[in-house]
DNA sequence: ATGTTAAATAAGAATAATTATCATTTAATA
DNA sequence: TATTAAATGATAATTATTCTTATTTAACAT
């Protein structure tokens, strides 16, 4: 079974064993979550969505980012211009290396960090519990366009 | 010279080298940042200065951390939930390690991570330019206080 | 199959962080 | 001290997100 297929069974197994109800709507967004290869914006979610459901409402699927994320199921990435980004695909923290020019996001397949983790631990008593890594830089798309 | 102090003189210094004028509201706001120690908000530093200058408006803050953060002087550290800090201290990328309970901000002394951008930039044809480094866990303050 | 009910949705109002606007003030220079 | 471009203060505008409420519907029991 393709990769986004399992990750939308899990989710929606996820919300079930959670008593949450299964409407085509949530289904709609774990499914574009399970792909996120893109690490779509709520907006990029509501918009891809309003193709199927023309009444799709923003808050059903900020209110389903946020029930989704309870449940551990999709990775936030904050950004300090307000655009948040989702990857419910790989919902655990690993690097990102993202363009500043073109906004795109993507993965990189570093190895663990879990040796810098324990270090850190020691040294400020902390029980870290997550992170997060990212890269910014300019992708070769983009530096081959400059001017 | 004490660090903040000298830190201070730098970004005073590279204002003046591009031409700003040195008003007294913005060296309030200078000489909080090259502290900064707590990575304060933008509500923090303005609640700071309002003691000294009561008309203090928040559009200077957040029009003076730009115009410091487009000299390279201050690091940005935004979060999901906006409530972007601020670092001018060590203006540079350095992990930091965050408590999800008390939202305490501090540094952490690992090595740098020079190796790692090298990978990734080899691995994704990027020109790295920046990184980000944080992880996220609960203080020993907190974890004493857990009921 | 159908009725019941608690949960989910749609639409839009409310909130909160940030940015823009504009009249007034002021730092820097002559 | 006068001049002038830039900075400030006050507030309106913008934007992402959350809240509210009436309506709809998935899940379950009959």
């Amino acid at each position: 079974m393709a990769d986004h297929k399992k990750r939308f069974e899990i989710i929606i197994q996820k919300l079930r064993e959670n008593g949450q109800k299964i409407t085509p709507q949530r289904m709609a967004i774990v499914k574009i979550l399970a792909k996120s290869t893109g690490h779509p914006s709520v907006e990029d979610i509501h918009d891809e969505i309003k193709k199927d459901f023309p009444t799709m409402s923003l808050a059903t699927v900020y209110r389903n980012i946020v029930l989704i994320k309870s449940l551990g199921e999709v990775l936030e990435l904050g950004f300090p211009d307000g655009r948040n980004r989702y990857d419910g695909n790989k919902p655990y923290p690993h690097p990102h290396v993202i363009c500043i020019k073109c906004k795109k996001v993507i993965d990189s397949n570093l190895g663990s960090l879990d040796d810098l983790k324990d270090e850190v631990a020691v040294e400020t008593g902390f029980k870290i519990l997550n992170h997060r890594l990212d890269f910014f830089g300019i992708c070769s798309n983009c530096m081959a366009e400059k001017v």
